[in-house]
Order: structure tokens, then C-alpha cells, then sequence
DNA sequence: AGTGATTGTTGAGAGTGTCAAGTATTGAAG
DNA sequence: CTTCAATACTTGACACTCTCAACAATCACT
């Protein structure tokens, strides 16, 4: 189930230039609420030498900035600039759109299922 | 939801030193029913001439192998080998077990969830 | 001060992904 | 029967992701 979901995913992120860990990256910072890259490095699962090359990448387009950490000098916070934002804010909006295979379930399928699904979001951490 | 899954999803694949397109591609040749280079690349929603180097890789380990179409000398089947097939049935045996916030679910959620989620599977094609 | 852990960076190397160009083969149209 | 477009795959070039090992800076604790 999850690994058809793949494509999609993909495709959603090439609509806007983006690729995946760049999306779950953009996703992680929210707004007004900078997080560190080892945060970003928890996030994606991966080493934190990845997170440098991502976030170069990101800060190259303008869509996020490194800030300093004053309470810890080896902290490089996060931030995402307006057009950071505003790119967020379009992917969370084309992301609201359920697949096809989701829609033809009928009403009472698409509640209970809403309803497990937020159950199972609360079984873990932030 | 589902890019929360990509961790998991990725240490998998690495319990048995596959990356993800590796996983996939193995789960789609089923045993005794080799599959054209084509239908891979359009289930990994990827270029033709991707497929051909995740190919090489997986043939030099000796997991499958290139096989010819009798009915179009243009076409290349991939065929598991027997460790293809074994690596194969271990792999689905491991994803086989859910992850913790779905065993943290009721019986009766975990019930609903699978009937939920068979119906969404017979909305798509094969 | 001194030691050890943490945060982030760099460089090397494998893998994934795209695109453009090229080969071989098929199938259909003239 | 030849030509011609379409299909299946490969190759080469390039960007991105990922890991590992090595390194600098900083912190936290003694």
C-alpha cells in the first residue's frame, strides 16, 4: 500500500521542483518556528552530512535561510523566507487533494477510515 | 502519513542492503512470471534507462536475471534467480509485521482499517 | 584547564533519477 | 516489399541523495 503511494509522492514534489527529502525537509519548518538540521536529520532518518547538501540546495533557491542558535554556538537553525513560505503553504494545499483510489470509497468508509488514521497518528511522538 | 513511512520503509530495505527501487523491484517479478523492463519502469513511475541500471546491479548480485521474450526480441524479462526468490520471500515476511502505532490500534480498528484499505486496493488496477 | 560528547561540514564513493542520443526490432502503410 | 514511425532498451552526461570517515568548533562536566 505505502510503496504504491511512491509515484504520487514524487509527482507532487516535481510540480514544484522539489524532491522528496526537499519536501519533507519544507514540511518540517514551520512557520516562525526555525528547527535545527540534527531535528531535520531525526526527521529524514539519514546521516547529517545529508542534511548540508539539502539545505544548501534549499538556500541556493531562496526558500530557507541558516540562522544562529544564541543559546548554542554549533546550532544552525532553520527558517523558511517568504517565498519559502509561500511554497509550503502551496504543497500542504496540493497534498490536501485525496487520491483517486480514496475518493470512490463511499462516505462512511472515508470517515471511519479519517477517524483510525487519526488514532494511529496519535499512537506516536511528535 | 505516508511520508512517515519512508524510514521504516528504507530500514527494510537496508536489513537486507536493497534500496528502495531494489524492494520494489523485486516484489514485482513474481515467482515463475518474469516481467518485461518496460512494466518495471512504469511501476516505478521512472525513465526506461533507470531500470537498466538498477537491473545491472541486481543481476550482478544474482538475484535476477535478463531473460529474452520469445514473441519480441526487443523485450528483456527479469527473471528471479532461486536467492531472488528466496531474499524475495524474506523480505515480504518482514513487512509483514505493522508497525508499532498500528499494533497500538483495537481489534475492532485493526479490523476496520484492513477491510478499509482492501477496498481502496480494488479501486486500482492490477 | 581537560576530557568527551554533540553539531555541523567536507570529500570520496555508490546509488537513483532525468534527459538526449543511439541501436535494434516491430508493425503497419504505401 | 520497402519505408517509416513507434517501441524497448542502452549509453553517457549531469544533478541529487545517501553513507562513511575525518575534521573543526562548541558545549558540558570535572
Amino acid at each position: 500500500m505505502f510503496s504504491r503511494q511512491r509515484p504520487r509522492w514524487m509527482a507532487i514534489g516535481a510540480e514544484f521542483d522539489l524532491t522528496p527529502p526537499q519536501v519533507m525537509t519544507i514540511n518540517r519548518i514551520e512557520p516562525d518556528r526555525p528547527a535545527p538540521m540534527s531535528d531535520i536529520a531525526r526527521w529524514l532518518a539519514c546521516d547529517a552530512s545529508n542534511v548540508t547538501g539539502i539545505t544548501d540546495r534549499l538556500e541556493k533557491r531562496g526558500l530557507l535561510e541558516r540562522q544562529n542558535d544564541p543559546g548554542d554556538r554549533r546550532v544552525r537553525m532553520l527558517a523558511l523566507t517568504p517565498e519559502g513560505l509561500e511554497l509550503r503553504a502551496e504543497l500542504q494545499e496540493r497534498s490536501r487533494i485525496p487520491p483517486p483510489e480514496i475518493i470512490a470509497l463511499s462516505a462512511e468508509d472515508q470517515a471511519s477510515l479519517r477517524d483510525i488514521l487519526l488514532r494511529v497518528m496519535e499512537n506516536r511522538g511528535p
